[in-house]
RNA sequence: GUGGCCAUAGUUCAGUUGGUUAGAACGCCAGGUUGUGGCCCUGGAGGCCGUGGGUUCAAGUCCCACUGGUCACCCCA
């Protein structure tokens, strides 16, 4: 083969679209009833909005970005999640000077190096929903309703939300502290990565895979256990609000998110049916973003979810999206009758009809089988004699009937 | 970035201790109905057996390298 697609990337082919499609138009459809409008970026960046945003020492920034060097000299990378990009288009036109809370939405194509499997491509696509502008609780909780309705909708049930409040600029500083002098004392004893991340981003300790690192780290002190009040409140509210409108949820105190900017909330979604990515989506409150990007103070929160691994979800469990098929399938019975097909079959499409015809010069038995296969609603075969009547033979295909029908009527007869 | 497994028609896979023209099923095309689909029957097209090297009288089969895929670690959606 000379040319096959760049590792990690795939083509979707026109037998998954028809998926693709379907499960995009339930995301906006969701999007649309919380009233969230979508927002489109571009997918490349200067590189420094991804390095500010997520955060230099974060394995995104720091190995996995596609990053290079334009003919201009600039430093462009593709991004690698979507929140840096609306937050700077949000700073750049001014969004909130329009309203005071904005709530928009979007979905597309990421980019991160990372090293091919399941569920993991280089470049994968995400949709998300960014609330800027309210410090509330409730806004939290609109935001994870809203994900959670999405799976709703395309009936997935096999899933756990877990919460955590990972604190804010007062608190968080403190609690580290406290939590870097305990692990020091266990240091030796962790994991080559756990000792790395001591220093530099303690709260990852906790929540590493290595059973040796859970054992040690079991008794540790958790953030959720040195909040402030104000971020404890806000915690308690959203619990008791998740409560309230039945979304069940576990809180896990080890949940820490992959990029720095996340305070107060966080939150992850995970399926049970997918392998070791199990992540559906993740989340959280990001007070501190925007003034870190430049601008004023802003509370904001938001989620992203994979959508390859929905869709590996709703394959496993043997979801077929709905078709489309051609409502009339023209079958040519000779050539005299060729070129009428053809002309009938743009004049119906132009009228809303959703029609085929034959371009191969194809038999009339591998015709009607083409029709079958398409699962066209009716066959119409027109030949020498139909054409000299003005009437064609009209077959319904599924009840197995056919009969005569005047041809200058088809429009109203395929209503 | 590290490791395991894999690589034969469009697809899913067979291919016996290395031995002559590499098979099946499904799919595709055509015929059986010289103007009628789904079932059935018959026929056909389609493979430098991932690439390169090595061992051997002989390699799809054994060895090595590379490439690609896949799964896991890591990380994350």
């Amino acid at each position: 083969m000379l040319y096959r697609a760049i590792k990690g990337t795939k083509d979707i082919l026109p037998a998954e679209t028809p998926m693709w499609q379907f499960v995009e138009q339930t995301i906006r459809s969701v999007f649309h009833r919380f009233n969230y409008k979508e927002i489109r970026t571009p997918i490349f960046e200067q590189t420094a909005l991804f390095s500010r945003s997520i955060g230099e020492l974060t394995d995104i920034v720091g190995k996995e970005m596609y990053t290079f060097t334009d003919r201009s000299n600039e430093s462009i990378t593709l991004r690698p999640e979507g929140t840096a990009s609306v937050m700077r288009a949000y700073l750049q036109h001014n969004l909130g000077q329009e309203q005071p809370l904005t709530k928009v939405y979007y979905i597309g194509p990421m980019f991160r190096q990372e090293r091919p499997q399941a569920g993991r491509l280089r470049q994968f696509h995400q949709f998300g929903a960014e609330a800027t502008g309210s410090p509330s609780p409730e806004t939290d909780v609109e935001i994870i309703a809203l994900a959670i309705e999405i799976y709703k909708q395309l009936g997935i049930i096999n899933y756990s939300l877990q919460i955590n409040s990972v604190g804010d600029e007062e608190c968080r500083p403190r609690y580290k502290e406290i939590l870097k002098t305990e692990l020091r004392k266990i240091a030796h004893k962790l994991s080559p990565d756990s000792q790395k991340r001591i220093e530099q981003n303690p709260m990852r300790v906790l929540d590493s895979k290595d059973e040796n690192d859970k054992a040690l780290t079991e008794r540790m002190p958790l953030m959720i256990d040195y909040l402030n009040e104000q971020c404890a409140a806000h915690f308690e509210q959203v619990k008791k609000l998740l409560t309230e409108i039945g979304i069940p949820y576990t809180v896990n105190g080890r949940l820490v998110r992959g990029l720095d900017y996340y305070t107060k909330t966080a939150f992850e979604i995970t399926s049970t049916e997918l392998g070791s990515q199990d992540a559906l989506a993740g989340g959280g409150r990001y007070d501190l973003l925007i003034e870190e990007l430049g601008g004023k103070r802003t509370p904001s929160v938001g989620f992203a979810a994979g959508l390859e691994r929905l869709i590996m979800v709703l394959t496993k469990k043997g979801f077929q999206p709905p078709k489309s098929h051609p409502t009339v399938f023209i079958v040519v019975a000779d050539d005299s009758a060729r070129e009428w097909a053809l002309k009938k079959t743009i004049e119906l499409r132009s009228l809303g009809f959703a029609v085929e015809t034959d371009l191969l010069n194809r038999s009339v038995k591998a015709q009607m089988k083409e029709a079958d296969r398409q699962q066209s609603t009716y066959a119409l075969v027109v030949g020498t004699t139909e054409l000299q009547n003005g009437k064609g033979i009209l077959k319904h295909l599924a009840e197995h009937t056919q009969h005569e029908v005047e041809l200058n009527a088809l429009p109203q007869l395929l209503q």
